[in-house]
DNA sequence: CGCGATCTTGATGCCAGTCAACCTCCGTGG
DNA sequence: CCACGGAGGTTGACTGGCATCAAGATCGCG
């Protein structure tokens, strides 16, 4: 994931975001309606604000960014996709996009057509019922991440974050030992938790300095997870609905 | 609304969070299966974090607010629901609620059975879309926040809470002339847009003192829209994506 | 009339933004 | 093999937006 090219991927299995038990028959169909694969290149931009239509899209491999920009130039990411996580259903629900999807890292993606999903769910309404899911789960993480930049000040939400990446990757069979590959730069991570870059270095720093984190070359090390969820007030329930 | 005691409401049409355009036959069914309608003092928690079960609640009259509390007595508002709004779905969907619910003013809601939804959304599986689409719709909003209150400075978020209030009131029909009820305090206002009380109140001020906003009792009147919108940088593409 | 909730105002301090420079790393091409 | 350039990371100095604390004014209601 943090590779510069994209490498084959470990498991095929689509999880919903953030995971969702899903019945090894459903599995099986979600994996069947994914034709298509792409594979896209850090920085690219997968899907733009105010397209109108397009395909249903998974991130199979990879780590994205919903983002917004603003008049000024600000950018704010409101989501980060990892594997297993929709990105896009537009094709089947009739909306545009409210913001823009890039490709934080390399990424590998699944795409379907609009009118092979119709199919699957006209044969099994069930899987209509896990995708709504699915979309209610990226809500809470929305709603937590509101209440980290609304009310907690920049190490407490940047600890935040990372617990929460940690809690995501390692439920993806992505972390080993509080170890995992973060390939975001730390202008990202500011754009995350709504800071600038200068003070998001300087707060990671002192996550650094009090021994709660190791963080070079894009690999992240949570030396103290518990002190690291007791500094930012981190409970996991947002991420764990069932 | 902004009265103390609920009255009569002005329709029984359940619009889907934010306005989505709803099928006559679809608006009938949806009214057929609210059963039971409940009336709540503002102040009064109408769903709490943690619930494991319950009923499904759309709000027929007043206003809610989602909201998360902090160990430190911090409280952040993540959404404002309005009328024709869906509150909970929990007995739909199998989850534990991620954030309690509070009535901010007096609210009258109405509630189904988690059975009665299994029968409609067996009879007619296109309303399962509707609703998933309703929630869609609500997580453009909250994505929306998240470019607020990480991007914006506090006249810009005050401004632009007060352009979104008004774009969906006008689509709820409780907006004359950019004339709207608001039964917020402004602690309240501080917590949706991530301010202090105080700041709150100064950036209130401001915003009556350049001439956009009256605010008085209650009531909110949109002096100068255009310029309101270009302060806060406001386009309402995210609350109408279809 | 009196009390509590809400709104308002002033003073003070700090958290985080901004600007600017420099450093390290790494890929590229001469 | 080294020069170069760009992206990302780091540091310092300074500023300012907003939090906090505290006190008073106003409003609504019993």
């Amino acid at each position: 994931m943090s590779s510069p090219t994209v490498t084959a991927r470990q498991s095929s299995l689509i999880r919903l975001c953030p995971p969702v038990p899903v019945l090894v028959g459903e599995a099986t169909e979600l994996e069947a309606f994914i034709r298509h694969e792409r594979l896209i290149a850090a920085g690219a931009e997968i899907a733009s604000e105010g397209d109108p239509d397009g395909h249903v899209a998974v991130l199979m491999e990879g780590m994205a960014g919903r983002y917004k920009m603003l008049r000024t130039g600000g950018r704010q990411i409101v989501a980060v996709c990892l594997p297993g996580d929709f990105l896009t259903l537009r094709g089947y629900l009739p909306a545009r996009m409210d913001h823009s999807i890039i490709a934080l890292s390399s990424c590998a993606i699944g795409t379907a057509g609009k009118g092979e999903l119709d199919r699957i769910f006209a044969d099994n309404p069930a899987l209509m019922r896990l995708f709504w899911r699915s979309s209610m789960a990226e809500a809470a993480i929305s709603r937590e991440w509101l209440v980290s930049v609304g009310r907690r000040n920049a190490l407490e939400r940047t600890a935040h974050l990372l617990c929460e990446l940690q809690y995501r990757l390692a439920a993806a069979g992505l972390c080993r030992g509080n170890w995992f590959q973060l390939p975001l730069t730390q202008t990202d991570i500011g754009d995350i938790v709504g800071l600038s870059a200068v003070h998001t270095n300087r707060t990671i720093q002192e996550l650094r300095s009090r021994g709660l984190v190791a963080w070079t070359h894009g690999t992240v090390h949570l030396r103290d997870l518990a002190a690291l969820r007791e500094l930012a007030g981190f409970d996991p329930g947002y991420l764990d609905l069932d």
